[in-house]
DNA sequence: CACAGATATGACGAAGTTCGGATTATTCAA
DNA sequence: TTGAATAATCCGAACTTCGTCATATCTGTG
């Protein structure tokens, strides 16, 4: 199989950092006090496996443990994310999202599906399929 | 025009979602102890633009000028950038990197471009310019 | 049952980061 | 000349990550 040409990478850079680049300081004129980015990542993981511990959390996210203690904590402080006792293993907690939390968790993932439909809506139409396809065929590739 | 479809937004947002998280996990395994998130923006940034000077990266990263500086400060104490007093203005530092920090600087886009030239070669040769295409036609657009 | 070792979590402190406010030096304009 | 604006840095507060240690609990072995 032919390479890539260095002409077709250095477009593709040059695409991606524009990208990055506007996407950051769009969302740097939000209007809450936001959270943290680990933060946000906690939240999700708890919002997709209630009941789930810390460690679960640290070895999904490749963190130290103490570290998704501290998020907890802070998630827990903003009456986001309750820890519960649970029986059969007394040493473990089982994480759950507050009412709050599970709101926070939906808008965040409502931002995050209104950036893709924002993308989309700029291809074609009949583009849109092509592009999830490779976006797909790149991402899940296994190596 | 019509609008994407949930359908598709989902799809897109998890092969998103499981690209970033296999990028961040791989690169987590790096050997060098490696730089700031914010200190590779600089060193880039002060790549492309040679003497130009901090206030001139807090306007392009939206970041205090304070932050920058603590960046500078960092970068030259490691010895990759450098501070020249310019004439005309002695009120103003003309930042540029050193050998060392141009070294690094290059590292850094190959490592950018080697992360592309990936993401390419998992696409038919044939897919690879309708793919760029699309990217430039999402991160350019005006609005 | 007793107990050594493994495991889950939290407490605490060190090191590093961002950023607002004050400070210094310099330029510009009236 | 003098006062306002500008470029950069210094300083300190608040926050984050993470290593080390402590605590509680489980598990398996004899």
């Amino acid at each position: 199989m032919t390479t890539p040409t260095a002409d077709q990478i250095a477009t593709l850079g040059a695409a991606f950092q524009a990208f990055v680049r506007r996407y950051k300081l769009a969302d740097a004129g939000r209007s809450e006090r936001p959270l943290n980015e680990l933060d946000v990542q906690t939240l999700l993981y708890v919002a997709q496996n209630p009941d789930c511990g810390p460690t679960d959390i640290a070895r999904y996210l490749g963190l130290a443990v103490t570290t998704i203690s501290s998020a907890t904590d802070r998630l827990a402080k903003r009456g986001l994310l309750e820890r519960h006792r649970i029986e059969g293993d007394r040493r473990a907690v089982a994480l759950r999202l507050s009412e709050d939390g599970a709101a926070r968790a939906a808008a965040q993932s409502n931002a995050y599906d209104a950036l893709n439909r924002t993308m989309l809506a700029r291809l074609a139409p009949d583009e849109r399929d092509a592009f999830i396809r490779m976006v797909a065929k790149i991402a899940c590739h296994e190596d």
